[in-house]
DNA sequence: ACGCTAACACTAACGGTTAGTGTTTTGTAT
DNA sequence: ATACAAAACACTAACCGTTAGTGTTAGCGT
């Protein structure tokens, strides 16, 4: 009955599981009601757990949300990181970015960034993930170890991929838009490495 | 007594005098015991109003710290629109947002900035702020009569822009992050520039 | 079997924000 | 001058997300 590949203690499933009935409750009702029409109260209630509960396992209401992309930042690092040898940055960060644009907008993906452009408290919050997860990539660009490249220049880079994936995102034509910023961004990216010194 | 040179009317003098003693007194008040340990009801107690009145001049706690930046906006804009004929958008943007960032980084705004960094709260208003302005900022790039600039290429420049304000502001050496910043984007806007048709 | 710890529940509150409902002030048209 | 409409302001009471404090239960290692 209970999945065999989850982890082994019926302490930690039981804890998934009340994470998971959570999320998806809260995620239902959200989809029933609109996101700021449903109340932590409510959602508690109907996931049939307390308050404070919910927020031992979700920092915020909105995190509630955010559940499904827990993998993007990890996502984004491993691309610089596991690139193949001799391969560019900014073209790992391109396809890596491209495929997550692409997972977001189809599929069941979908409904949810209509909902958080909708509301102006989820629209912050992914505004805010956006610039932590910029901030994370950065440090994985600087850490590359082929690469020799400023503070300010994986900075910018690295803000300027998220902005890249945001922008995409929103557009009418999201491939089409991903390209033409990752055209500035290698162009931008080049200007570092061509004045580069030592 | 009276400034002669504000607005005639006695309403909007009271009206400004007002909204000027919400804000001064909420300043000092931040000053003197930290953004997180005053409250609205404080605040609104010690400038002598009501919450409400408060909340009818701002629109946010957050909201009182950022008085200040109110020409930020405008400022940007005009740094595009107003530029001297033939200037390059970027040689006007990367002036403005060094006037900007070094009214920011001296004098008596610097408190106010350390203020924002320690405050979570503060730091995400300050990244609402700043997709606000790039937003303004692309629709000005946009508008500009001499230049023919994709929707995903004046959106770029726009947050590239904004994301190099704030990278110089927090840095140690705020003009050569700039600098450096304004580098890669030129070589950017180069791009968008030479694959250009039609 | 026993104790330790983590998960969960419950109540009560805090702090920002808003709705509802007046009251006073000010500009304007009579 | 006077009356009227609108805007500014006040007050109470609440809503909502979030947290602290305090127990209670259930699983894990010994």
């Amino acid at each position: 009955m209970t999945n065999p590949l989850q982890p082994a203690g019926r302490r930690e499933r039981k804890k998934a599981a009340t994470r998971r009935g959570i999320a998806d409750t809260a995620l239902r009702m959200f989809r029933e009601s609109g996101y700021e029409s449903v109340g932590i109260r409510e959602i508690a209630t109907e996931a049939d757990v307390a308050v404070t509960t919910l927020f031992a396992h979700f920092p915020s209401k909105e995190a509630l949300v955010f559940e499904q992309a827990a993998d993007f930042e990890t996502r984004l690092v491993a691309a610089v990181a596991d690139r193949d040898e001799g391969a560019s940055v900014v073209c790992a960060l391109h396809e890596e970015i491209r495929a997550l644009v692409q997972h977001c907008t189809t599929g069941d993906a979908t409904g949810i960034w209509t909902m958080i452009e909708q509301s102006p408290e989820l629209s912050t919050y992914a505004q805010v993930l956006e610039l932590r997860y910029a901030r994370t990539l950065a440090a994985a660009i600087q850490a590359a170890p082929d690469l020799h490249t400023s503070e300010v220049a994986s900075d910018t880079i690295a803000r300027f991929a998220m902005a890249a994936f945001t922008l995409a995102r929103q557009s009418a034509d999201p491939e089409a838009a991903l390209d033409e910023a990752f055209g500035m961004i290698r162009a931008a990216w080049s200007a570092t490495q061509s004045s580069e010194e030592q």
